[in-house]
Formats: C-alpha cells, structure tokens, sequence
DNA sequence: AGACCTGTTGCGGGAACCCGCAAGCGAATT
DNA sequence: AATTCGCTTGCGGGTTCCCGCAACAGGTCT
C-alpha cells in the first residue's frame, strides 16, 4: 500500500510519517509532498492508494488540492489533518468530496492513539470519520445559536465578498426580499443583534461577517476561494448584452 | 542566563529549545510554557533573561502574553516566532512594545541559521529585528497599494467591529466627516474600487473588511482583541449623562 | 506676504440597507 | 376540503452610507 503525505511542516510530517508506519503495518511505502500543488501532481502516480493531507499550506490548500485531486479519481481516501476546528473547512470538504467517498478530519491537536484509530479508519477501512472536536465545536449554543442552512451560508459568502443585495439575488436566483430575509436570519443566528443589548446601534452587515469570522463559520481562507467562485461566475454572466 | 520558551506545538517547542542551545552556549536553563496564561506565569520567575514566544496560541496569544510581561518588567527581550506574516501582528507588537526594549519576529519557516543568528541578535545583543520577509509581504504594491497610517488603522478596526460612523466619530474624537474621508482613503488604499472595475457595484464597507483581511492588514485575531478593546472603552463611556 | 497644499468640517442628495406589513403559494396536518 | 405553517415576494418608509462641493485652518515654499 502507497500512501502520500501532503503536508508543508516538516516535523509534522515526520511525525505523521512515524505514526501512519506504526499504524498501518500495510503500508509499504510513503511520498511526500510539501505543499497542494505538489500533492496534486504526486496523487496522480499509479498505486497511490491513500492521502494524508494538511489543511493549511501556503500555495494552494488542502481543500482545493483535495478538489482537483477527487476530480481525477473520485474513490481516492483522504485524510484531512488540521490545526483548527473551522466550521469551514469542513464545509469545505463538504461540497468536494464525492458520494461514496472515506474521507476523515483529525486534528493536530488529538493523541497519538487518536490519530492511529482514525488512520486505520479512514485509510484502511474507508470509514468517514470526524473528530468529535469539531462537532462540539460548532454545536456550542453559547456562540453559535443554530447551524445555518446551505443557502444562508452561500448568503453569508456573497455578503463576505461585499456583494450587494442586488447582485446577490441575481447570483442566487432569489428575489431581493428573499436575500433580506436571508440576513435577517443570518443577523439573528449569528447573535449580531445579541451585541447590541448594549444599547449601541451598529452595522449589521459587518457585524455580521465579524460575527462569522469569530465564530468560526468561515475563514480567510474561505474568503479566498469564495472570490474565485465569484470571479468564475462573473465571466460566465458577462457574455450577451455589452451595455455601458 | 535563563531563558523562557512560550510554544503550544511541542514539536516546534523541542526545536527551538535545540536551536536554543546550540545558537546560544551562554543559555544555562531553559523553562517551557505551552500557552499565553502559562507564559505569563513563568515569566514572573526570577532571572528570566528572555523569552520566545509563539503568536499562535489556543488560549492568549503572544502578542496579549507579551503585553502583561512587558507591563511587569519593561526591558525583558522577546523573540516572537511565528508561522504567518500578518501585519496585523508586527502592528500589534508594535503597539504593546515599550521604548528602548528589543524584540524580534521570524517567520517559522526561516532557515535554522537565520532563527540562530536572529536569536542572538535579540536576546544576546539586544537588538530590534524583524524579518525581512515579513517586511517584504507588507510592501508589495501589486496587494497593498500604501501603508495605512495609525488613524486610518483605528478607524478600520472600528469599521471591523461593525461600528457605525457616527460611534467611530465619537469613540475617535473626530467629526463624522472626518471618519467618512478615513473610510474614503481606506477603501482606496485597501483597493476596494479596483475589484469593481469588472462593473459591479458593492457595499464598500464590507469589501473593506474583505480586502484588510486577505492582504493580511488584519486577522481574526485582531478582531478579537479589538472587540475586548471596544468593551472595556464602553464601560468607561457608561458612567454620567444617562439620557435615552 | 502670497500662493499652495493638506487635512477637517458642514451640507445635501442619491443610493443602499433594514425591516414591518401583508398577500400569495405549496406542503403537511386535521 | 379546510386549516395551518413555512417560505417567498412586493411595497413603503426610516435610517445609514457614500461622496461631490465648498469653506476654512494650519503649515510650507517662493
């Protein structure tokens, strides 16, 4: 079994490689990739069977490689190993991974043993696994009132990328009323009006992606490839009718 | 001559204490701390000469950490390491550094002779060293069209937090013209109207907020503080006039 | 001194935003 | 079939935002 490691600090990566040799004794042998670009080329060598793959690294991250990547041979087993327990990133890796697919999400931060269990899990026994950290994470009531449903988070995306109602309604295909009403529902899960108790009126829009960010319901990174998807729908709206 | 690591990631924390050792021979006892309220803690020792500190930390940052233990004993020498080039942090450090007292940023990704050459520089020499790289991120034109002064920085952060003018107005002590011709120079430094020479219009306060984050100016954990700071000047505006 | 530049402030208006109200519509329940 | 519930949509109005225009103060250059 050939397994590749994608991942751009090297301690980390010795030390995954130390724990997948210990954990999976059928592996025989182990690529390396230091960053997504990398990973992308090496997951395409014959035989390899299974990925580890850091989420956060410098070019192109591990969701995105982990796109092209599940493009290519939608039955490969990835393994997503993290820093942070971002709502978003397993958003992320909720809209690329294909149906029928094992894929897993530990944390750095998780034993030794925990790793091992999910690595087997995952890579040998293509299970889906999620750290429960993540869950507990997001299911905090105290922060985060209720989950978002997908189209109120593709809301809060086009809000994040100051999107204006207007346009957003077109890209949605909402009317503009609906889009509101999708804020107000955002405004209130995201507790913008709970800061307010204190007696100051404020920008509900900003407050709203402040809110999202603190929280952990998106991230930078999230902010980075939601202007790609912008950008590509963009050029696909500005064919007919060059007017002004 | 003693010396404090403050590092969550033990792998990185075992490196540094060897890099340590070997950059530096007049080191005769090296303590570890493995979070911001930890390194608090060690740092009220006695003999403590200097500390490295990481930014990143799960419960109080470095930059937070750093601030409590320069309040307490002003001339103790700093070495902050860190995984990202935010200016957000070099912004932060900047603020809670006291005068004539050195410190220094590297990036983790330095090579080992330049963390041990950086590392005798700071804490043997005393003197102030930053990077280079991180430096280089915060000048290119292409991202980041100019440097934003202090008062554009407040007004920005007080933007992210979802303050409205007039609250910025007061809580500045300028007219509320006078913040809207800062937002104005922001959304122009920040490069808020050149994503919209595609022809679409959006709301520039958000997009601000978008811009500053994906140039790195801020980051999440800006907001954070900013958001305590924002508190603690709210109470202290709550006192007399309690009208409306 | 006069010209000039930069930063601050007020005014005013068009655009965007927030949101209450009410009508419509499909799905589930009784 | 009638009722109820949730979601969508249009309308209207109060508020905030964005920004051009212009007056003004203080500093610099000639």
């Amino acid at each position: 079994m050939k397994v590749l490691i994608v991942e751009d600090d090297q301690f980390h990566g010795s030390y995954l490689q130390d724990a997948l040799s210990e954990a999976l004794p059928e592996v025989t042998e182990i690529i390396s990739a230091s960053d997504g670009l990398e990973g992308e080329e090496a997951a395409r060598q014959p035989g390899v069977d299974a990925i580890v793959m850091d989420l956060q690294m410098a070019d192109r991250n591990g969701i995105e490689a982990a796109r092209t990547i599940w493009s290519e041979r939608p039955d490969s087993r990835i393994m997503f190993w993290s820093n942070y327990a971002d709502e978003a990133y397993l958003r992320g890796i909720a809209k690329v991974v294909p149906p029928d697919t094992a894929y897993g999400y530990v944390l750095k931060t998780a034993s030794r043993e925990r790793l091992k269990l999910s690595l087997r899990a995952v890579l040998i026994e293509g299970q889906i696994m999620v750290d429960r950290e993540i869950h507990r994470q997001q299911n905090r009531g105290d922060i985060q009132r209720a989950r978002l449903d997908d189209s109120e988070y593709a809301v809060l995306m086009d809000l994040a990328l100051g999107l204006q109602d207007r346009l957003i309604a077109e890209r949605r295909g909402m009317s503009l009323r609906t889009v509101q009403n999708r804020l107000l529902s955002l405004y209130e899960k995201l507790g913008v009006d709970s800061d307010l108790d204190a007696g100051l009126t404020l920008n509900k829009r900003v407050r709203a992606l402040h809110r999202a960010l603190v929280t952990r319901a998106i991230n930078v990174e999230t902010l980075e490839t939601a202007q790609r998807d912008l950008n590509e729908w963009l050029v696909g709206r500005a064919s007919p009718g060059r007017r002004s």
